[in-house]
DNA sequence: TTTGCTCATGGGCAATTACTCACCTTCAGG
DNA sequence: CCTGAAGGTGAGTAATTGCCCATGAGCAAA
């Protein structure tokens, strides 16, 4: 404490310091009066502590992997909010767990008190999502469906989810009344042409916050299960290099949308903008790997709820 | 996540609080908004998480006057290892700081490859010490307890510290199935002879390191406090010239084992050699002072984890 | 000796955090 | 159905901390 001139004499203040405040919990006051110095020196010693990583924290739960992983992948691929959930070693369903966190996502962005445009998209996840909301009054607020809410076969789409959240949260909401898929780029026009759906897609357009599903292709993905896209449909799109679609909207192994016959006819609303808005992704599981991988890296989404596995194939690939 | 009176959740909620306070730096508000929850309620985490341990802190630096005591003391009384942590002056614990130095040296031990047989004594402070230690899977060692787990009313006896020991660290571990004092030297030997209890005693023999509190008798030391002796027999032990204890094992102020009734009594296993193991007391304080000299003096302990304060009372006395 | 630079210091102040209090829900037991 | 304990909440407020700034010491070059 008489020679203060030394580097390291100054660190061992540091650390001396920083034990003090960290480990010994006092004030910084306390510190100070019993080195001898100002406050504003015992603080800048804590500070100093830290900087130079003497003091090391550690959080000793299971959820701190995860938020590591969280931050790892939203710094990796620039995105604006990454949650990742625990992996559920005995379960290969693919909304556990995401679908109660994206939930709670969901809450919060409609618990905010200012008035917001809120975007669905589509898919089984987001559905088990929506499933877990609690009722929810937000007259203020407005949701927006980016898709179709008519099947192939012309019935109400299942896994339109923007009914399901009707039931749960009370708020404006507006549905496409179209099909995912049209006959033509021709046809799109017309149908996007009209009244009612100009509007919708207007007010999409302005959406603060979306959530999509990430869906995978292959003849066991949505798109083909859900009757969308037929068998050899699909097989020509893979061979196009597609390996993912959001809302419909098929993109490459770089996230790039692909530039072909089935993007003309996709009926949905463009993905509301990822620069001026936050566009939420939701998926999990292997099979969906190489979609969000690709989804994340072309910022189809800048925003992503998934889980530890999917999160450590992001960091790795 | 909908819901959120589940406690599990809530400590959860806390570690994620703490994790994006401590390690990510964020401020309670930033917490707050990104949670979905009040400022104060974000603050109740934060300090749930540091209530609950789950938060731990460690300074990674050899402050040199303390590096300098440990030194000295080391050499003064021919030790294997001594470490000195900053004294706090305005705490009276006997646990801080030296819990800390105690868990890291604990967790250095556990994380060698190589297997080990890791022997614990009792005591507040070891037990402080075991309650830092994060999770570890360390297969290959055993940890064995040095001291019965049975309280003089018959019920588990809370400073038995090898059942914290068996939270945190996953290793195979040998609890003693017996009291700290029996009736007689007798008794011992009979429990001694059961097989399960034989086979612990000969574990503990083969320790690799052991870490021992060292105990200070009066009528406020803890075989009092914890009613393993009467007042009346400590002042009997005390005029004999008892300043001390490890495990139950009373010494002198030579840190001489006493030749009488007590220490024919101690069930706990002996402590392991000094000649071919590492034998750690852990203690501070002024209360300790002359235990701790006697423990070194005596060689009782091959290593010690101290304060400045103690290390400064043995380098003088 | 002067000049110019770096760096630690303490004061002051705004931001952040901790604590207390009154109230509100939940739930077990009468 | 009421009641009281336990535990959670937000508001308000006091305590603590972080940061900017002007100052001055130390030191090397001019």
């Amino acid at each position: 404490m008489v020679r203060k001139s030394e580097t390291s004499g100054r660190l061992d203040d540091a650390a001396r310091a920083g034990w003090l405040y960290y480990v010994a919990g006092r004030t910084q006051d306390e510190i100070a009066s019993s080195m001898g110095i100002s406050r504003q020196s015992a603080q800048r010693l804590v500070s100093l502590a830290v900087a130079e990583r003497l003091i090391k924290v550690r959080l000793d739960h299971p959820i701190a992997a995860c938020l590591e992983l969280a931050d790892a992948v939203r710094k990796k691929f620039s995105l604006k909010h990454v949650e990742v959930v625990p992996s559920d070693p005995g379960s290969s369903s693919t909304t556990v767990g995401i679908a109660e966190a994206a939930a709670a996502e969901i809450e919060r962005w409609l618990k905010r008190p200012d008035p917001i445009v809120l975007a669905v998209g589509t898919g089984r996840t987001l559905k088990a999502a929506v499933d877990q909301l609690p009722a929810i009054e937000c007259p203020n607020h407005r949701i927006v469906s980016l898709t179709g809410n008519i099947a192939p076969d012309g019935s109400a789409a299942y896994y339109n989810v923007i009914f399901s959240m009707a039931d749960a949260v009370k708020a404006r909401h507006f549905p496409m009344p179209l099909p995912v898929l049209v006959t033509s780029a021709e046809e799109r026009e017309t149908l996007h042409g009209q009244q009612l759906v100009r509007s919708t897609l207007e007010i999409s357009a302005q959406a603060d916050v979306t959530f999509v599903g990430i869906g995978e292709l292959g003849i066991d993905g949505p798109l083909c299960v859900d009757g969308f896209l037929e068998k050899d449909e699909m097989m020509e799109l893979m061979r196009n290099g597609a390996v993912g679609e959001i809302c419909g909207w098929v993109f490459d192994g770089e996230g790039k949308l692909l530039d072909n016959p089935i993007n003309e006819r996709v009926a949905s609303a463009s993905i509301p903008s990822r620069e001026s808005s936050t566009v939420i992704g939701i998926g999990k599981g292997k099979r969906k790997f190489k979609a969000i991988k690709a989804a994340v890296m072309g910022h189809q989404i800048n925003a992503l709820i998934t889980d530890e596995d999917t999160a450590e194939y992001l960091l790795k690939a």
